[in-house]
DNA sequence: CTGGGGACGGGGCCC
DNA sequence: AGGGCCCCGTCCCCA
C-alpha cells in the first residue's frame, strides 16, 4: 500500500488543487529566488493558523498539554519526575482498552523502565515519557485520531495533523510563477523546472534529472528485471502505474 | 496502446 | 518539536 495513502481520502485525488484559492500564512524560502527576482520578498514567518473553535482537532487546539481530565492518565501519579523518556515512540497496533486498564497497565516494571504503555507495551523510565507517548500515538488512537477542520481525514498523530494542514495552508510560494506548496523542499524541487537545474544524474546514461524520485523511476529502464512484476505473466515494468494499466488491460491470462 | 519523463504529494526517519 | 530529506507513490502528458 503507497504510504500516501495510509490516510482517507474523502476527495477526488485526481483534482489538483486550486493553490489560488487556499489561503494561509506565505514563506519564500529559495535562496536562488531570493537572489535572482528584482520583486520584493517579504519572508514571513510561519504561524500557526488561527482556526475557528469548533470540535475538530487541529494543529492550534490539539489537547497537547495537560490533557482533559478524562483523558490524564496523571491521576495518582508523580509529577515531578524528570523527563528521561526511553526510546523513540513508536505507534502500538493492539487493541483499545480502557484508561483504566492503562493505568493499572503503567505500573513498575525492570530498574530501567518502570512506566509502561497499556496499549503497545512500550517502556519508559519516566512516567513524563509515558505520557508523552501516550498523547501523542496511543491516546490518540484509543480516541480514534486527530481530524483536519479542512477535509474529513484523520490522523494518528499530531505531527502527521500538522503536515497534513500544511497541504491546505500552503505556505510555500514560487516566486516565478506564484505556485503554492505544502513543503519548503517540494518548493524547491519546483523552483528547477524553471531554472533548468538538474542535479540527478544517470550513471548509465548521460540523463539529468531535476527530481530524485523521476531519476529513480528512470534507473529502472535501465534494469532487465523491472521493480513491478505482473503476477500472471511475470512481465515487469519500471512503474506501478505501467503495472496497473497492463492488469486492467486483461494481462495475458483470462481472469 | 505502451513506455517513459515531468511534476508533485505525503508519511516516515533523522538530526 | 520542527525542518530537511528520503522514499514511495500518483497523475498527466507525450513520443
Amino acid at each position: 500500500m503507497p504510504r500516501s495513502f495510509l490516510v482517507k481520502k474523502h476527495f477526488n485525488a485526481s483534482k489538483k488543487p486550486n493553490y489560488s484559492e487556499l489561503e494561509g500564512p506565505t514563506v519564500f524560502i529559495s535562496p536562488y529566488v531570493l537572489k535572482a527576482l528584482p520583486v520584493p520578498v517579504i519572508p514571513e514567518v510561519l504561524s500557526p493558523v488561527s482556526y475557528s473553535p469548533i470540535t475538530v482537532w487541529t494543529a492550534s487546539n490539539l489537547p497537547l498539554s495537560p490533557l482533559p481530565s478524562d483523558l490524564s492518565p496523571i491521576s495518582g501519579y508523580p509529577s515531578s519526575l524528570s523527563d528521561t523518556s526511553s526510546s523513540k515512540d513508536h505507534s502500538g497496533s493492539e487493541s483499545p482498552r480502557s484508561d483504566e486498564d492503562d493505568r493499572t497497565q503503567s505500573s513498575k516494571l525492570s530498574d530501567g523502565e518502570k512506566f509502561q504503555c497499556g496499549l503497545c507495551n512500550k517502556s519508559y523510565s519516566t512516567y513524563s515519557g509515558l505520557v508523552k507517548h501516550k498523547q501523542l500515538h496511543c491516546d490518540a488512537q484509543t480516541r480514534k485520531s486527530f481530524s483536519c477542520k479542512y477535509c474529513e481525514k484523520e490522523y494518528v498523530s499530531l505531527g502527521a495533523l500538522k503536515m497534513h494542514i500544511r497541504t491546505h495552508t500552503l505556505p510555500c510560494v514560487c516566486k516565478m510563477c506564484g505556485k503554492a506548496f505544502s513543503r519548503p523542499w517540494l518548493l524547491q524541487g519546483h523552483i528547477r523546472t524553471h531554472t533548468g537545474e538538474k542535479p540527478f544524474s544517470c550513471p548509465h546514461c548521460s540523463r539529468a534529472f531535476a527530481d530524485r524520485s523521476n531519476l529513480r523511476a528512470h534507473l529502472q529502464t535501465h534494469s532487465d528485471v523491472k521493480k513491478y512484476q505482473c503476477k500472471n505473466c511475470s512481465k515487469t515494468f519500471s512503474r506501478m502505474s505501467l503495472l496497473h494499466k497492463h492488469e486492467e488491460s486483461g494481462c495475458c491470462v483470462a481472469h
